[in-house]
DNA sequence: CGGTATCCGCTGCGATACTG
DNA sequence: CAGTATCGCAGCGGATACCG
């Protein structure tokens, strides 16, 4: 019989197993949306329309989501002036700005080896364009 | 008439810009799985089977993928060895391995703060369940 | 062992319309 | 200005089956 009913969850952090909680927050941090925004907000208070015209291509929609779970995570603030017309501003708690360092690195990462890997994806691509003969040449 | 038929696509690298490359970069680098694989390889060449056992709860399926995008993007090589049974081994490439450090940085940070946003989920989500208050703060 | 192929349910996201 | 609500589709990821 097991007297223990209560699982054991509690291991040291490793987002490399699938159940522990750091596996969530990764995945939570580890997106194109939450990089910039963090990057962003990293000078200081944002306005949401700042916000938007700033992150090019993002939709209301998906900047309301992510700001509400970055929100949600503890990692920005959100303050309602009630004026007219509404004024909301976010800005980066200290475990949001615990990570503005990473973030530009990313940022900074992609912007810098852009060309590079955009290079090697033609170059891919134009392999795979006169590959040798598929071996199995019989779909049915 | 338009004599410049081709777009100025060049300008320098800013990732907030939806058309930029560096855009589609962050998109592909800023994901869970890319991460761990990043890690994962940091250390030296590995197999299909050893990463899809160390990357818990990782599909074949996604797994697949996501190391022939990083393939296709210069990030890592793939080495088949015509044995039987078939070994496939994946090694990072310069590239691949300029990223490490800030993979292993927010692979860490998620680990480090797990337990900060967890908390401060449950609190928020606490929150949310007693919340019918009006616009009670004022700050100015 | 290391894949590929296929089906398929879920949700992520864009577009649109409306509101305090 | 800063949202919320809703619809509809595409794509992702999971499950399964099969192959060299």
């Amino acid at each position: 019989m097991d007297t223990t009913s209560e699982v054991r969850v509690c291991w040291d952090a490793n987002a490399y197993l699938a159940q522990c909680p750091s596996r969530t927050v990764l995945s939570a941090i580890a997106d194109k949306w939450t990089c910039l925004l963090v990057d962003a907000l990293s000078d200081g208070p944002m306005r949401f329309g700042e916000l938007r015209r700033r992150l090019d291509g993002i939709t209301q929609k998906s900047l309301t989501q992510t700001l509400r779970d970055m929100e949600r995570d503890g990692m920005l603030t959100r303050t309602v002036y009630p004026t007219i017309p509404p004024k909301v501003s976010y800005e980066l708690t200290d475990l949001g700005r615990s990570v503005t360092r990473l973030m530009a690195g990313i940022k900074v990462w992609a912007e810098q080896h852009a060309d590079e890997i955009v290079a090697a994806r033609h170059l891919y691509d134009a392999r795979a364009g006169q590959e040798p003969l598929p071996v199995t040449t019989t779909p049915r």
